[in-house]
RNA sequence: GUGGUUGUAGUUCAGUUGGUUAGAACGCCUGAUUGUGGUUCAGGAGGUCGUGGGUUCAAAUCCCAUCUUCCACCCCA
């Protein structure tokens, strides 16, 4: 009778297994930010659509999950675009919330709308789930995770070095080795301007982003088929897809063609390397990568992708410096960066380096076997001061048979069973099981809290 | 959004050109073992074959729709 209930396309039950291993790498990372001065904040799952419309391009405004207008929604909708079955003007009468696409826009109204109680710069951290409507594959939900961390109000290229550290400082903690690639936006812009086609920034940066994936040649396709002039496609074949091809050049170029924007983004870069190769990174290795460009147009300065070392998995973190967001909502001259961390994606990633740690101290450490309403009342009173020494106890919930109640301990892994019985009543001592050898030891409450710590 | 792919027991999967009562392994439950789990042995439960419609004497099998899974594009964590 009753159809198996389901959950949308792209979304996931985590099971108490999967969670130990989720909150270990939440754990891990909120750690790191707090170490290096983050605070904690957090923003409503939905937003009002004004807020999100128009911040991740064209195609960013598609992939955003609308709610629909609670009451008669459809009543007060226009006959005009009713008949004229237009979605997008029709939307923006039945629908004024969205559920958040990413953390950065959310935190870029948040900062504006709190601004008089913010001190600047302002270093938070955020931790929650974002949604888009893309249709789903591995590695890519409908629902998922983001850990973001940004300083806004502070111009100083100091903040890019230390979002290095912290990507570093993560991936270390997590025991995976990465490649934090780093580009800087004011270069291509360079590029485009040296070449007398600055409006082509954005085709031109959409279309070099592809260059690991597709090769140079689909590349150059692309750009022709975007009207970019052939100097420039030359540039990019000769130059740019060259591994041997140095920032030096870069910099004489624009010097040549006198561009100030890639000079500047030169300068940048050669700021933030210098500082981070006399810093040191312990697990990582920092590589400049011309051909970067990431796909989220309100970046304007450096911008940073990291890949782990060993796994086909897209980017597992992200990010860049972005001047213009507040700005938008009304907040001038504040300039912000951040980088987004994607627990999904990391999750999968230590699944296949086998990177979880052996043992998880998140389940229950003694089982108290139940024999019944006397030996019951006795257990509950010793489980409540395991308890208060801190020690993860439960009591199995009835007297079911002993059978039973040592295969449950035995699934949940907990490592020792205490048997108290009549005799040990009398005796007043517990009958330990140790479950990984079947050995068993009378003992008193002393010893076992030893036991059980040791 | 475009093109392709997948769905059978709790799980992983068999299932012949459409043909009687849809199978296996693992898991689960019961017992051997009424105070003892992981091993062994014996037995048992569990499926409107993703859902809805169609073709046929007859459909897990063929057709259509829909949902879901995975993949490529697009884009991205």
């Amino acid at each position: 009778m009753a159809q198996k209930p389901s959950i949308p396309k792209g979304t996931r039950d985590f099971s108490p297994s999967e969670m130990i291993r989720r909150n270990y790498i939440f754990d891990t990372i909120r750690n790191v930010f707090e170490l290096y001065g983050y605070s904690p904040i957090e923003t409503p799952a939905m937003e009002n659509l004004s807020v999100l419309m128009g911040k991740y391009g064209e195609e960013g405004d598609k992939l955003l999950f609308k709610i629909l207008n609670s009451g008669d929604f459809i009543n007060k909708a226009s006959d005009k675009h009713l008949t004229e079955k237009n979605s997008t003007k029709l939307t923006t009468e039945i629908s004024e919330k969205g559920l958040r696409y990413d953390l950065t826009v959310p935190f870029a109204r948040y900062v504006v709308q709190h601004r008089n109680d913010i001190t600047f710069p302002f270093k938070r951290y955020q931790i929650q789930p974002v949604w888009r409507a893309d249709r789903p594959q591995k590695g890519r939900y409908r629902e998922f995770y983001q850990c973001d961390v940004d300083v806004v109000g502070s111009n100083s290229l100091l903040n890019e070095v230390e979002l290095i550290q912290i990507i570093d400082e993560v991936f270390s903690k997590l025991n995976i080795s990465t490649v934090i690639k780093l580009n800087n936006r004011k270069v291509l812009q360079g590029i485009a301007e040296s070449f007398n086609q600055p409006e082509k920034i954005i085709d031109i940066a959409v279309a070099i982003d592809k260059l690991d994936k597709i090769g140079i040649d689909k590349v150059a396709e692309e750009l022709e088929k975007n009207n970019v002039n052939n100097e420039l496609i030359l540039f990019f074949k000769e130059k740019i897809s060259n591994e041997s091809f140095s920032i030096d050049e870069l910099g004489k170029l624009f010097e040549a063609k006198n561009s100030e924007i890639g000079k500047q983004g030169i300068s940048e870069l050669n700021y933030i390397t210098t500082y981070i190769s006399e810093l040191g990174l312990k697990k990582s290795t920092l590589e400049l990568d011309f051909s970067l460009a990431r796909g989220l147009n309100y970046y304007t300065g450096a911008i940073l992708e990291v890949k782990a070392c060993n796994v086909e998995i897209g980017s597992i973190t992200g990010g860049g410096r972005y001047d213009n967001l507040t700005e938008v909502f009304g907040l001038k001259d504040i300039s912000g960066v951040g980088v987004s961390f994607g627990a999904d994606r990391i999750y999968d990633v230590l699944l296949q380096l086998d990177a979880f740690p052996k043992t998880t101290n998140t389940s229950t450490e003694l089982m108290f076997v139940n024999f019944g309403e006397k030996e019951e009342k006795y257990c509950i009173k010793l489980l409540q001061s395991l308890r208060e020494k801190g020690i993860k106890a439960e009591l199995y919930p009835s007297s079911a048979k002993l059978k039973k109640q040592i295969t449950y301990a035995n699934n949940k892994q907990i490592p020792f069973v205490a048997l108290i019985g009549a005799n040990e009543i009398e005796e007043n001592t517990i009958t330990i099981k140790k479950m990984n050898s079947g050995e068993q030891v009378k003992i008193n409450f002393d010893e076992l809290v030893n036991l059980i710590r040791s």
